[in-house]
DNA sequence: CTAGGGTTAG
């Protein structure tokens, strides 16, 4: 970096030794001042190299040059330079500078603007310092080439060093180099000192407001922006374009549709809206600000559309959920001729995704090789982010494994897609193999691995998580707490989420929705209220899921009245049209409750066809209420919807068996042979020293598999002293004392008695299970609890049964 | 060589 200090000693003197000392330089001069000859400029050599557009052309321009003897003429030796610079070549052009003998200022000065555009920063000011200490005097544009380079490559420090040298070199009434200077400090994201230099400028011209304009809204000074505009048209200025292309893009993150609408208005009256970009700008306003009508009406009127416009309308839609608008709008693109950028196709592979089209998706990544995007790092994360919400995380690590240069970003969308897909293991090591690489986790890796975790459910590895995200310091991002907060009310440590929750000073909606949650699955429906109307009391401003989350746990609870006045306060209060998830949570919860036949009527009731969700609450309902009748209609219903799940078969059967209706059992099973529909293996999971064990009904694979059974024959011994009776009627033909001992492995006895064997007494047992708990299991686990005084947490496909003393955290309401 | 400002983004 030290290389980067300007001389500014020898500088500082300049202005005052007009002509260096050399005597040579004295020579160069007077050759600058020499005449060019008509032969010499008007030679066809000349005209080719001003026609010239590519480096290719520009290699078979060179033979000539050298054939004819003009190799050695400033006006050639200059324009190669120029040219090498321009098509990025600089080696090639300080191949040509370097051999000079006699260079000459002009020569200087545009191979230091070639530095200062194509090469490092550092290049550029070792060339300036040489270019001084060679004796040539800068002049005043040569400041503006450092500046833009320092503006865009974010060095302050330098900036201010080169605002330092214009300022010495007397320079400072300059309104060319100052408007560099504003714009440089304004790119450092340091606008209020870009501000300082504005306001002393001596004249103020168009091109500098627009500078200051733009450094405010693109810092996020949207209403400092705004604030502006309007100085400068009280100070007599009129905006052009360029004001105009600057200010919207504020306006539209601020989402301000009344200023945008002012500005469309002066837009309108001063006739630029057939400027293409003004337009692009306004459609982007529009979008931004959520109209996407407006939008569109000035993008179809736009006669010079863009690739530009194109993409801003294509991401609008993909932005707003309309991925089908979006898609088609991009096919629509295609069909015109246009040739879609990176940022197209990173808006196209976004709707692909969001809308799980995988064949769509495929044909934009063929595209991406057809056009040369293949090295371009964000298209590829967003074609890794595509196949992993298509579910194809296979094809995305593919794609992740023969990127040459991942950025974080990339290993993010990696993490994420195998946490979403279940590959908890892939996500953690990958998590680990970013460390051994350098690569430092930001509060989006954070988040995707605490999402893993919270899927393992390992109260062992929450705490670990928990430490990582402290260490890394990224324990203040509010995204990262709420997943903290998540996490760890889904591994059954409800207090330690609420101590976290009431830590965080700046909560999310989503951090509110995340405590109400764990309080409902864990049955703690009370809890779940005070909370919510808390919320109410501070103004937090619930969202859809909010209602999801609180109506949920109101079911959990048994609260009825409250959750039936909890959708009608989201519909009618807030506005918020309920989701197909809402109506299933309705019916929940008045079916679980008993009252089938209103929960029936609330079905037909619907204004939208129900979905799978909602007659599959309906038939657990009539499971834990015994209705047949109403099970039958619903089981016809799901279906019809989905024949080929096999949860919903077993429940119909379930239901048959309670009700004793044993040819209609039979009936179920074989048309499920029939169909190959099978039920999903039970299985549950205890976590042991580091290790997860997972037990399936009757299984013996396991090491201590002796130990286990013999040890829960003496509890379940136990248990029956103490009041427990096991279900004996589950089957038709299979004698009671067989049956008791089918139901004494199930899954969740081998997990509790193996949890118990192996842990100190008093110890919490955490117990995950795929399904959801079964009626004999949820019994015996209750005494459990109270004769080995044990608390154990369950957690179920559904929610959490926290048993202590024995009673369970659900009251026997699941 | 002969100067300064603007639009889309995971």
């Amino acid at each position: 970096m030290t290389s980067l200090i300007l001389p500014t000693a020898s500088l500082s003197t300049t202005p005052q030794s007009p002509v260096s000392s050399s005597s040579s330089r004295i020579q160069h001069t007077l050759t600058q001042r020499i005449h060019i000859p008509p032969h010499i400029y008007k030679h066809p050599a000349a005209i080719l190299l001003e026609l010239c557009t590519s480096l290719q052309e520009l290699h078979q321009i060179i033979p000539l040059i050298i054939k004819n003897g003009l190799y050695q003429e400033h006006l050639f030796q200059t324009k190669l330079v120029s040219l090498f610079c321009k098509y990025n070549s600089l080696t090639e052009a300080t191949r040509v500078f370097e051999p000079i003998e006699d260079k000459n200022d002009a020569l200087y000065h545009t191979m230091l603007k070639g530095y200062a555009q194509n090469s490092s920063i550092s290049d550029g000011f070792s060339f300036f310092c040489r270019m001084v200490e060679e004796g040539v005097r800068p002049v005043v544009y040569n400041f503006t080439y450092l500046l833009k380079g320092c503006g865009e490559n974010n060095y302050v420090k330098e900036g201010k060093e080169v605002h330092a040298q214009v300022i010495l070199n007397g320079h400072e009434g300059d309104v060319y180099v100052m408007t560099c200077v504003v714009n440089m400090y304004a790119k450092c994201r340091l606008v209020e000192d870009a501000y300082k230099v504005f306001v002393r400028l001596p004249e103020r011209d168009l091109v500098c407001w627009n500078t200051i304009i733009a450094g405010y809204a693109q810092n996020g000074f949207a209403g400092r922006a705004i604030e502006l505009v309007a100085q400068m048209l009280s100070e007599g200025l009129r905006p052009d374009p360029v004001t105009v292309i600057s200010i919207l893009p504020a306006v539209g993150n601020v989402g301000d549709l009344r200023v945008g609408k002012a500005i469309h208005g002066s837009v309108f009256k001063s006739g630029y809206e057939r400027h293409g970009n003004v337009a692009t700008a306004l459609v982007d306003m529009y979008l931004k600000c959520g109209c996407l009508s407006t939008g569109r009406v000035i993008f179809d009127k736009m006669r010079s559309k863009n690739v530009v416009s194109w993409n801003i309308m294509i991401d609008g839609y993909a932005q707003n959920g309309d991925y089908a608008e979006a898609l088609s709008l991009f096919d629509k693109m295609l069909d015109n001729g246009f040739k879609p950028t990176g940022v197209t196709v990173m808006a196209a592979l976004h709707a692909c995704a969001d809308s799980g089209e995988l064949t769509r998706g495929q044909f934009v990544h063929s595209l991406v090789n057809e056009l040369g995007l293949k090295h371009d790092v964000s298209v590829m994360n967003s074609l890794i982010s595509m196949y992993c919400k298509c579910k194809r995380v296979d094809i995305a690590a593919e794609i992740f494994n023969n990127m040459k240069e991942k950025t974080l970003v990339s290993w993010n969308a990696m993490i994420l897609g195998y946490a979403q897909n279940g590959q908890i293991i892939n996500a953690l090591n990958h998590f680990r193999l970013m460390k051994v690489k350098n690569i430092d986790p930001d509060s989006f890796t954070m988040v995707s691995i605490i999402a893993a975790v919270t899927e393992l459910s390992v109260l062992r590895q929450a705490k670990w998580v928990h430490g990582v995200v402290t260490r890394t310091c990224l324990d203040t991002n509010v995204f990262v707490k709420t997943a903290l907060v998540d996490m760890y009310a889904k591994c059954g440590a409800i207090t330690t989420a609420r101590k976290l929750f009431d830590l965080m000073n700046d909560r999310h909606v989503t951090t509110w929705n995340a405590m109400i949650d764990g309080y409902g699955t864990h049955g703690y429906g009370t809890e779940a209220i005070k909370l919510f109307k808390e919320m109410e009391a501070r103004d937090i401003k619930p969202n859809n899921i909010t209602f999801l989350c609180i109506i949920s746990a109101c079911s959990h609870s048994g609260f009825v009245e409250e959750g039936r006045q909890y959708f009608y306060k989201m519909k009618h209060e807030f506005k918020i049209e309920p989701t197909m998830d809402h109506y299933g949570t309705m019916v929940d919860l008045l079916g679980r409750s008993g009252r089938l036949t209103e929960a029936w009527d609330f079905i037909q009731d619907m204004p939208v066809e129900p979905g799978i969700n909602v007659f599959g609450a309906m038939l657990g309902a009539c499971k834990i209420h015994k209705n047949v009748e109403l099970a039958e209609m619903a089981a016809g219903r799901l279906f019809e919807l989905n024949p080929n799940d096999g949860g919903y078969y077993v429940l119909l059967a379930n239901i048959y068996v309670t009700a004793s209706m044993w040819d209609k059992v039979t009936e179920i099973r074989s048309k499920m042979d029939e169909r190959g529909i099978r039920k999903t293996p039970g299985y549950s999971s205890v976590e042991l020293e580091n290790e997860v064990h997972t037990f399936y009904s009757g299984s013996s694979w396991h090491s201590d598999s002796n130990k286990i059974y013999n040890f829960l024959e003496i509890l379940i011994d136990k248990i029956k002293d103490a009041g427990y009776a096991p279900a004996t009627d589950l089957m038709q033909d299979v004698e009671d004392d067989l049956q008791e001992q089918m139901v004494s492995t199930h899954s969740e006895k081998l997990a509790i008695a193996f949890g118990l064997l192996n842990t100190r007494p008093g110890t919490t047992i955490h117990i995950r299970k795929n399904l959801r708990v079964c009626g004999d299991c949820h019994n015996a686990t209750k005494y459990i609890s109270l004769v080995e005084n044990r608390e154990i947490i369950v957690r179920d496909l559904h929610r959490f049964h926290h048993f202590k003393n024995g009673i369970c955290s659900c009251g026997d309401y699941w």
